[in-house]
DNA sequence: GTCTATAGATCGATAGAC
DNA sequence: GTCTATCGATCTATAGAC
């Protein structure tokens, strides 16, 4: 008898923690689908210009279902970043596993401008964009944000220092992702997408004349 | 009689002109201050973020009053960006006077970047930024924003023609002007000098290799 | 010209029914 | 978990007294 209730109790918790796993997959479900929609507005609309409206409506929620999930604007941002971040991280695993040339790996770097120019065009680089926004109005959550250009830089130096570059590799490393926002904010203000197409050339150019220059020093 | 009637109408509208001036000066040195104040807060908190009441505030005027000088918030933004357009040609022709070698002319304008460091730390540009975020929430006025970065773009083509470089001079003047905004977008976003200060030498580097080269040809 | 008062809309956030 | 209803604050903008 005491074991029979025993296992009945066993079955009891296991059914309630299927059941908190099954609701919870599906809460995470929605979760993940409103993360995806602030990521999008965000990027096309800003941060503070995007309002829960927007983003319950893109998801077909009410804007109260919304604070089940998040708590503030602020965490939703935090989790927007996030998510941002494992994915570049996953896209840059994917570059390694596509090339095994380091020079390969940052020509593609390079060529991701190419790749996005009309969404660059129309609204920037979601990460130089969301930092210059948060750097006026949000300071807090800069040193978050910012963390996504570091994942980058990151990268970068492992790719340098894979070419055989031993000077600077940091400072290089910094040095093109200054370039590459510096095309995005430029081809942005002006809508000028030839802009960003002869820059990708200059910038490939001094990949090779600068850069590996000083790996075969 | 006619004649004195005549007269004191003469005098009548007189009166009205002169009295239109001094108030016209009057409401011109308040519409001044309150376009001084807004492109501060512009710079520092962003557009879409600062409020009439921010602005009514610095000014020390009701809110009610602003909309005697502005009718809406996009007709002060125009104020603002051509407000500052006229105060970037003032300035660069300031500096055409202080330096006759274009040269030096050309690194006085990378040295802007070490004179403004602590400022675009904390604000970043306020022409770039100020770009980047209309072109997510205010498209329409995205190309009168831009023509700040035209004002710089013609005058170092000038200074480009002067130093005897004949291809490319549009491209090299837009390039440079993308150079410093990548410089200032991660200077913002890490808020960090010191990068900025590694940057300025390289860019001055840039300047002695890349186009004083293209000059000697 | 400058003020107060307020309209009208939207914002982020909360409460409670189901 | 998802909904509706709603709060208080803030925003742009207007009306009218002085």
């Amino acid at each position: 008898m005491v074991v029979r209730n025993t296992v009945i109790l066993i079955i009891h918790f296991l059914d309630k923690w299927l059941h908190k796993i099954s609701m919870g997959n599906k809460g995470e479900a929605l979760r993940q689908r409103i993360i995806a929609a602030a990521d999008e507005l965000f990027y096309q609309q800003g941060y503070e210009h995007t309002s829960f409206s927007d983003i319950a409506d893109v998801v077909g929620i009410s804007r109260g279902n919304f604070y089940y999930h998040f708590k503030s604007k602020d965490e939703i941002l935090n989790a927007v970043i996030d998510t941002r971040i494992a994915g570049i991280e996953v896209m840059l695993d994917e570059w390694d596993e596509k090339f095994t040339d380091p020079l390969q790996r940052l020509y593609y770097y390079i060529d991701m401008l190419l790749r996005a120019q009309e969404k660059i065009r129309l609204h920037g680089c979601p990460i130089g964009s969301l930092c210059t926004e948060l750097a006026k109005t949000n300071h807090e959550m800069l040193n978050d944000a910012n963390k996504m250009f570091t994942v980058f830089r990151d990268w970068l130096m492992v790719q340098l220092n894979l070419l055989g570059v031993k000077k600077n590799v940091k400072r290089i490393a910094m040095h093109f992702i200054a370039r590459v926002q510096g095309i995005v904010t430029v081809t942005n203000a002006f809508e000028d997408k030839e802009f960003l197409q002869q820059e990708v050339k200059q910038l490939k150019k001094w990949l090779d004349d600068e850069v590996l220059a000083s790996s075969h020093q």
